[in-house]
DNA sequence: TTATTGTGGACTATTTTAATCCACTTTACG
DNA sequence: CGTAAAGTGGATTAAAATAGTCCACAATAA
């Protein structure tokens, strides 16, 4: 089971692509295209992200998307749970609904260490991260072949 | 997003009724019962974990399910990636159908990094210690009031 | 005033997860 | 024996989550 969405992936695509070309309005449907992701589908997504204060977004001709903050500011915990949502390891082991006994379960204190630590990792992770490690070569920018 | 699957959270639960009644036979329809999780798919869930080789099955007249090994050498690990397979962030971000360049890639990196934290953590939680909560009263036997 | 671009809500399709059904095998006990 | 009580395993269905599409609309620059 992957943690990460597709919509994730290219939400993620999506911003490292806005990273990698500053100072000019990127079009939705040009990171489609570039990204070969769904135009419309990639338009929700950024929806969300512009609603997350991640990207700004100016409508109407010559209109398009730009980072919000710089890369250093935006971080891969940012990014997910405004795609899609906050990560949970489980809403309650014991009881059919939800445990009763939440506040005092003990269970739970291990879910939440858990999702802490995920979390801190995560959020340490910036969108300038990516973006570096990706000039220095560790993608291709169309990929597609499906053999890895 | 929940990472732990309905499925796995009634494996979890049938586990600490197993450790709770060590020297019996339990039958699967004695644990749906108490547990409040359908009989069927409990099968098919403890399929999955004699599978594993984390209960002793026993068909026939008088038989039923016993822990296959002591509940300190049952993690929590083992539960889930046998009950729901592998924990994985992601298949890889960049590229169509799977990153084309997957051996060189440094996203896969951080990924990697993640997903060992997250197994490092969860193996390191024994039924036993799970049991040892509930002993503590760190829930009660038949949930099911929704209130927490 | 028109072409371009994002917005937002409703909708459909696909995939995953959950749950059920049923015919079968094994086995203890009378 | 044979029968009732268990688990097994494959097929099927149901429900939920995710992915993707459609369309009417709003904003805006030329």
């Amino acid at each position: 089971m992957e943690i990460i969405r597709r919509k994730t992936d290219y939400a993620i695509r999506a911003l490292i692509h806005l990273a990698l070309h500053p100072h000019q309005e990127t079009t939705t449907a040009e990171i489609a295209e570039e990204q070969e992701v769904p135009l419309e589908y990639l338009h929700k997504i950024l929806q969300r992200l512009t609603h997350g204060n991640i990207v700004n977004s100016h409508r109407g001709a010559y209109g398009g998307l730009s980072l919000a903050r710089d890369p250093e500011d935006i971080n891969l915990l940012d990014i997910i749970e405004t795609v899609q949502g906050k990560i949970n390891m489980n809403k309650c082991f014991l009881g059919k609904n939800g445990c009763p006994r939440a506040p005092k379960c003990v269970f739970k204190s291990k879910w939440l260490q858990l999702e802490q630590k995920i979390a801190e990792f995560i959020s340490q992770v910036t969108l300038q991260d990516l973006v570096d490690q990706v000039r220095q070569g560790g993608y291709q920018e169309k990929g597609g072949e499906g053999e890895g």
